[in-house]
DNA sequence: CTATTTGTTTATCC
DNA sequence: AGGATAAACAAATA
């Protein structure tokens, strides 16, 4: 489920929390999220902090409990954050952590998700060392059109989904894009020229907006006219022009798109 | 029982 | 060497 705006919408489920200490710590430890962290530092340094910030930065998440323990957060396929007022039981609620105002809860099924931790002052290496957000000022057309260049035989798709060049988006936020600039998924990156890489990073800024504004602050439902509600009806049809849309795998993901609005070039 | 999934990493092939 | 593609991961759902 997690893109960018999704993302956006679990962190904020912790936020009540923020100022509050920990009181204890419970999970799953040899759960495959936990993969590569150091759960007994965990364990040992994260009761008695306050969780004092939160961030995201694409589908990235990143918690800090007073100095020196942080933890990152990326929710895979699956993964959901929520704030219960009981202790969670449930078979797949793999870290459980206790506060003043309830239990920060991090639920996976599919254990695709991650849990990071870090024990040093300064923020950990990863998070530093990101590349730049859509919505930042690094997110520059010149910046994009040297990786269409160096990926000029790729479909666009595929480099829509590469997190360190569109950090944040996912299979739905990829076809909405493409859809509203009016590029098939499938067209080499190769083929856009300066003009259309400008059109492509406009019309991805303001879907991240959009996407960010509906569904990251309360989950609303997308409105009738973005793809969003018609890519996986059956009988689908594209919402500007009613013509039945087309569904294939390209880039290695089912994707969904309108044979009329979006030009092959 | 089969096919599908809003993600990422690894192996393999070109 | 670098990039594209498929498989693997794991579990629910249709």
């Amino acid at each position: 489920m997690p893109e960018l705006a999704e993302v956006h919408f679990f962190q904020r489920r912790w936020a009540p929390a923020r100022g509050k200490r920990v009181r204890s710590v419970h999970g799953h430890w040899d759960k495959r999220i936990f993969r590569g962290a150091d759960t007994t530092g965990l364990r040992r340094n994260l009761p008695g902090k306050t969780l004092t910030g939160a961030a995201t930065s694409g589908k990235q998440m990143l918690f800090c409990f007073g100095p020196s323990c942080w933890l990152g957060v990326h929710l895979g396929m699956t993964g959901k954050l929520d704030l219960a007022s009981d202790k969670p039981t449930g078979k797949h609620d793999h870290l459980v952590i206790e506060s003043s105002v309830g239990f920060l809860v991090f639920t996976d099924p599919r254990l695709f998700g991650r849990v990071r931790t870090h024990f040093e002052p300064s923020p950990p290496d990863w998070w530093t060392q990101r590349p730049p957000d859509i919505l930042g000022r690094a997110f520059t057309t010149n910046y994009l059109e040297r990786a269409f260049h160096r990926r000029s035989k790729s479909p666009l798709k595929a480099l829509l989904l590469d997190q360190s060049l569109f950090p944040g988006i996912g299979n739905w936020m990829a076809d909405e894009i493409c859809w509203r600039a009016g590029f098939w998924p499938g067209l080499p990156a190769g083929n856009l020229n300066s003009g259309q890489i400008q059109l492509l990073r406009r019309v991805t800024r303001q879907v991240t907006r959009d996407a960010i504004r509906v569904i990251g602050t309360d989950w609303s439902r997308p409105p009738d006219h973005w793809l969003f509600n018609h890519r996986w009806e059956a009988g689908h049809r594209c919402p500007r022009c009613q013509h039945p849309l087309n569904r294939n795998s390209i880039a290695g993901r089912t994707t969904a798109w309108c044979s009329v609005c979006q030009s092959l070039f």
